[in-house]
DNA sequence: CATAATCGGTAACAAATGTTACACAGGGAG
DNA sequence: CTCCCTGTGTAACATTTGTTACCGATTATG
């Protein structure tokens, strides 16, 4: 687990006796937290993979990020002033996820400088990921972010996967996507799509 | 400085004498941080106003927010795994910062409790801040955005600002705010647009 | 094997936004 | 006052993306 790497074992064990704090186990599909609510603790991804994704008020969603264990869920949600979720996190698979009460997690980071500089790690990259994410939307063209999308995964497989997450229509995403073949800036493998 | 509010004066004071940080003062108009360059040290906005603005390889530039004093800069931006500016500050007035050594910050926030949890709320705060202006631009449309422009400011005063702000072409913004106005949403006010 | 379900390709059209260009109004500087 | 600068309104057209619909391929399922 990344967030205690370097920690005091027994002490954070301590800590987590004496505090509120719950292991619980969610199906695939599952909803683990919900757009709006109250965020109170930090979810600690023990086993499995899940999804955050994001609704507006016209209905229309998007794919954040899709986190698989061992990482850190809503790190940045319980500190904030609000205290609400800007997501819906889901189950990608069936999972285990270790829930620890915000006053738990403050404790360990007060008596644990290692841990206190791996939170702010975590928390601190969950920004960058947003602001590159704002970058990508704000800014660049469809294809640029479908080239940013197969640097990052290596390729397109899924297309409708593909299209939640580049927030656009799947239809556009595939015209989009044939023009890039077109450009010679992609090419077809297998089932999926590469960069050339 | 909300970042202090309640912290132990005496300490901090200590701290930031033994440990490097400097003064320094802007003129309207300087760069106070280039994107895309390393950052070592936390700004602490003393005087005057800054903005934050973010450029795409295309050349496309947003402006992301503006803030004044007293208020943080670049408090995600140390500690995270990078240590990258996501974006370029610019001074909108002249004004003064106080730049921090990162380790300087992570002593204090060690040392005192309470600005440690001031620290955590102006890193989340500035996380979801990050989430809003993501749904804004991935998920709403343009008058949702333009309409939620206005109940955060009041008013649009300034169409080129506010275009730059909103990510759109002026003219689009224009056609827009014409539309919002001929549906009752909107209304001329002086040499601004409110809502009815 | 037959069938249904899912996913991808594509076409036609609609809607939103960008681009370019030009005219006009107001304010400051000479 | 006149000139210049900045910001605004707006029109025409281009480009991008959304929407809807339909077809074909693959795969799971009985």
């Amino acid at each position: 687990m990344p967030l205690f790497k370097g920690g005091n074992k027994d002490a954070i064990e301590k800590i987590m006796h004496d505090y509120p704090s719950r292991y619980v186990h969610y199906k695939k599909g599952d909803t683990i937290a919900m757009q709006g609510y109250v965020c109170r603790s930090l979810y600690i991804l023990c086993e499995g993979s899940v999804y955050a994704k994001m609704i507006s008020e016209e209905g229309k969603e998007l794919t954040l990020d899709t986190l698989s264990a061992p990482d850190v869920l809503a790190s940045s949600f319980i500190f904030s002033s609000e205290g609400i979720f800007p997501v819906t996190i889901l189950a990608n698979s069936d999972c285990n996820l270790w829930i620890v009460n915000k006053e738990s997690i403050l404790r360990i980071i007060e008596a644990d400088k290692l841990v206190l500089r791996n939170y702010l790690t975590v928390i601190s990259d969950h920004s960058m990921f947003l602001s590159k994410r704002l970058n990508e939307f704000a800014l660049q063209t469809l294809s640029s972010r479908i080239i940013s999308y197969i640097e990052q995964n290596g390729t397109i497989q899924n297309l409708q996967e593909a299209a939640f997450i580049l927030g656009v229509a799947r239809p556009s995403l595939s015209r989009a996507i044939l023009q890039l073949v077109n450009q010679g800036v992609l090419k077809k493998e297998n089932k999926g799509y590469i960069l050339v």
